[in-house]
DNA sequence: TCGATACTTAAGTCATCACTTGACCATTCC
DNA sequence: GGAATGGTCAAGTGATGACTTAAGTATCGA
């Protein structure tokens, strides 16, 4: 199986920092500028900036400069991948258990 | 709104990286021991150990020693915590689209 | 045109991650 | 008891991460 081509290693890494996630919070609730995005993170400009290519890295975030001011946008179907991987865990778990039931019924049955 | 006791922080990093995510495909088909996790993983058995140490430290997977053997799971509603999280940021971006769309309806109607 | 605004680049620091090798400790089995 | 098995500990290395400050570079607005 190979892997799909936003990686789900760097979408993940992304995710992994409060500071990001703070951003992608603020960014579903509409597109914002850097320093918008910036204001509420006690930290400087360029810190914000690198976390701000981690998340477009990560596929999760789209940005585009006009003038002098760079608006941020969430990629809207980009988490729905590490989602996915997520269900698909949680499903293959959730059948084990079944079929591990479904297995020690019929032993109950057999006695 | 403080934070759950098995951070996100520490659950993201531990998906963010192949081995480990691996290993997590690997036990939702079921238990298995350190070197049964390792034996597809091209790398040493402490680094393996780590990478399980990272897991458990996120929440996702428990482990128990009995005799020389240690014995790895999947914790089943660990993972949810996670998709909770993409969940919530996907309906928040959804319903502004939304509102947005109706937003947009309306100034066509006023026209 | 000049100063403020909004980033951007570069460089440096300290901590953590992803490994490694080399020893070491318990069980289990003959 | 002694060797094989299964795991653990410790220390070290090189690559990233998560910042910082200092010094730019473009707009924009008066």
């Amino acid at each position: 199986m190979p892997n799909q081509q936003p990686s789900l290693d760097l979408m993940f890494q992304a995710l992994a920092d409060p500071a990001r996630r703070g951003m992608v919070e603020r960014l579903s609730r509409g597109p914002a500028s850097v320093s918008e995005l910036a204001r509420p993170l006690d930290m400087s400009l360029p810190a914000v900036m690198q976390h701000l290519a981690m998340l477009e890295a990560g596929g999760i975030v789209t940005s585009e400069k006009v003038g002098r001011v760079r608006t941020c946008q969430i990629q809207p179907q980009a988490l729905s991948l590490a989602e996915q991987w997520i269900n698909q865990r949680r499903t293959q778990w959730a059948q084990r258990l079944d079929r591990l039931g479904d297995f020690l019924a019929a032993e109950g049955d057999d006695k």
